[in-house]
DNA sequence: CAATTGAGTGAACAGCGTTCACTGTTAACA
DNA sequence: TGTTAACAGTGAACGCTGTTCACTCAATTG
């Protein structure tokens, strides 16, 4: 480790840090590269020798919030050791309070991204590879959930056999539970994901001022449906 | 209605298609001053006889969007006249569609739209009351549904009294459905809006390449819940 | 017919992402 | 150890953005 590697490893976190830190304060627009570079008493120019491009430092600022919030996930499910009722209440909780409390990073992840149809092979990204380790906190703890206490499922029929199908496929990633199963789980997931992102978002004011009590009640049903013991809402 | 009236009105309809259709093309980022002026014919500056500001074009242009999906989705739910199972399938399917095929507008609706917490009371402007008539579209014909044929619901006990109190002012909107009612209303309404925005951000595609059978399962689900006679998928 | 309103233009400003020629400093090699 | 190559960083510039201003010309009004 040279020092010119030293100081280029300084140099390329304190920008990530300002970045971010411009990020909290004033949303995507105000990552400039003129503005990071100014926070890290730098020229705009400069920054190229540690980012290809504008669209990169962003690209690499959400794979980075990716790890950070799945990490944090990680850890609060590890609080709630062995009781896995309590450890979806934490990471379904921990994932909104980090929404609420930082929306800007929280739309920069999970806000209109609209799928670009040409790019299909690419998913080696390491924006793609971060949202998969964040999409397996969810899975992981529904497969545990299912293998210690199965909770009943819908059978192959009802499901249809299009869907039947695709959800086979997702199986190994649901640690071999059955597609009916997989379909609830992802029911699960759909649901507080959608629910949280509305919040977020502000769509939800519209006809909840204070959407607390109604996700606090969802994730009770939830619980329910899964089969834990789940502390009643107030 | 002078002469020069008429060519202002016509200019500006012309001004609002030719951003729409570059809306259309190249997403939000596309409508750029000089590009709209220069697919009308004119040069930037004049653009500002018509609106006092680009943002304000987009928000005009939100507002325009928002109305035409509503009407046209109250076409749609029309065309299954009586038939309640069948409109309630027509609206999601519609506004599914609808997101599908133009996702640039689409994510200009309903995408990242982090409410800013200084902004409360401005509630009269054209973009909130048009968002109002669009949530009353689900409003009316799930109230139509209950009042046709009521679906049973959770006691008030079980949703906490908080989560009724605020359901019990919402009690006007949905033509004086109870709490209980009212909180599976908008269960299903958060389940089929997030599920939408979730496909159509291609957040969906992470664990479903192809979300339809989904979609419709969840929906069919949906429609058992409200007592509907629905088609099961497949 | 004269005065006024208003649409539209072209130049300009600050800021954006990005490129390029150019300085020093640092690391590597003879 | 001296020479050379690699590299961080700068300042100027390009084309782009939204926006403002002085100005022109046509249409409306009195």
């Amino acid at each position: 480790m040279n020092r010119r590697d030293e100081a280029r490893a300084a140099t390329l976190a304190e920008i990530k840090r300002a970045a971010r830190r411009l990020l909290v304060q004033g949303g995507v627009g105000a990552i400039g590269l003129r503005a990071v570079a100014r926070e890290v008493n730098l020229t705009a120019p400069a920054l190229y020798r540690y980012f290809p491009s504008h669209e990169a430092l962003v690209t690499e600022l959400i794979a980075d919030l990716y790890d950070e919030l799945t990490t944090a996930l990680m850890e609060l499910r590890c609080a709630g050791e062995g009781d896995l009722s309590a450890q979806l209440y934490l990471l379904a909780n921990g994932l909104r309070d980090w929404g609420l409390a930082q929306p800007a990073e929280f739309a920069l992840l999970f806000g209109t991204t609209i799928p670009d149809p040409d790019a299909v092979g690419h998913d080696d990204t390491p924006g793609h590879q971060a949202a998969m380790r964040f999409g397996g906190l969810f899975k992981d703890l529904v497969a545990q959930i299912w293998h210690e206490k199965p909770f009943p499922y819908p059978p192959d029929e009802v499901l249809g056999s299009k869907l039947v199908a695709q959800l086979s496929d997702e199986s190994a990633h649901f640690h071999g539970m059955p597609p009916g199963a997989i379909y609830l789980s992802l029911t699960y997931w759909t649901r507080l994901y959608g629910l949280i992102c509305m919040e977020v978002f502000g769509q939800l004011h519209w006809v909840l001022p204070d959407a607390a009590a109604y996700f606090e009640a969802q994730l009770y049903e939830i619980g329910l449906a899964m089969g834990l013991d789940c502390p009643a809402p107030e």
